[in-house]
DNA sequence: ACCTGAACACCGTTCAAGT
DNA sequence: ACCTGAACACCGTTCAAGT
């Protein structure tokens, strides 16, 4: 019965499985995942590493469909460009972002993507170590929102009075239309404050 | 044996319990707590509602501890003021962060919070579609720079050559001084383009 | 090389039984 | 009311055995 002719497993089947049952909103583990590809837990171990090398499969997997290769130019573009691309990715994907946040990056094409963008930074004139702030900056703003897409209207739940909150969640847009406004928002700001910080004060 | 005339448990002892193996680095989970509280995983269930809770329950704990409640005054001050006690808190306990993310808050005092900010942002004369926009951005800042901490050094590991991103990865400043730069350079920039929206274009 | 099946050391949660 | 002990349905991972 074991070792069919034809292989049931690749990592491209793997990873592109481990996205469908991230979406689908089960319980996320590699027994689930051998289920739904019909197949033993321990046979996955021979394609992959267990389960945090999974979930980077599916960061670079997703990333590889979403991040903009050919992104380049001005670091407003580049900037603007990899947060709508996150953005897409985790509006599209949201039950994924809990599974990746705070797991260590090495998906190349990840990496390739923080790069173009401290590059862009380094040829705008930023100083080194504020590269890297900024970096992490744009990387916090994209899994600030993403967070919020996961859990769109349950991120808070007061079961007390409140003087503002309560009343602004009651008379919110719901869901996707609110978090989509924050983000527009909060990208303004952020390319905004940016612009201060490395062309100097606008006087038009 | 069971049942001694003085309680073992309590919720703050649970709390504070979870608090500490969270911080020591070992894999947090009921069974490890109940180890480390002398019991046995099913006595937690006479005070506390299962795993989820106790992680809300710490939340709340180190909460109360860190959140200033007096925070009030200026919209910038109760910004600043809420997010420089939420680095603190995440500073000293990084490993708490990936527990508490994405989970719904339901402690009065973190809703409370929240809610000093929403009120703050209203008072000062924003929207009330944008305040709660800018309470996301605000999470999203903290919550960004909490992961930062709980994985100082090991957010990218590029295994594949880079333009620029490896270099400034060995130069940076090690871990939390270069995470608390990126937090002043964040913060900075994030109260200038509130100001900008709030208040309009400075002309001094 | 690839898959199975058994095994291991865990989980979180429930519940009857004890005091 | 509070704690135990047994039980349940899971985990992630390893490894010998099969082809």
């Amino acid at each position: 019965m074991p070792r069919p002719r034809v292989n049931l497993l690749s990592v491209e089947l793997i990873a592109d499985a481990a996205i469908e049952l991230a979406d689908s909103g089960e319980p996320f583990g590699v027994n689930a995942l051998a289920r739904r590809l019909g197949v033993t837990p321990s046979s996955l171990y021979n394609h992959v590493d267990g389960k945090d090398a999974i979930i980077e499969l599916m960061r670079g997997r997703l990333s590889r469909r979403y991040l903009p290769t050919a992104v380049t130019g001005e670091w407003d573009a580049v900037v603007i460009g990899t947060l709508r691309a996150l953005r897409r990715l985790y509006a599209q994907h949201p039950l994924i972002v809990p599974l990746i946040v705070g797991k260590t990056i090495t998906d190349p094409g990840v990496i390739a993507g923080y790069d173009r963008l401290a590059t862009a930074l380094v040829d705008a004139g930023v100083v080194d170590d504020e590269v890297l702030a900024i970096v992490a900056i744009v990387d916090a703003y994209a899994i600030g929102f993403g967070m919020d897409l996961a859990s769109p209207d349950e991120i808070w739940r007061p079961d007390v009075p409140t003087a503002t909150l309560g009343r602004l969640m009651a008379g919110a847009a719901e869901g996707a239309a609110r978090s989509d406004a924050a983000f527009e928002i909060g990208l303004d700001m952020l390319v905004a404050s940016l612009r201060v910080r490395i062309e100097g004060p606008q006087t038009p």
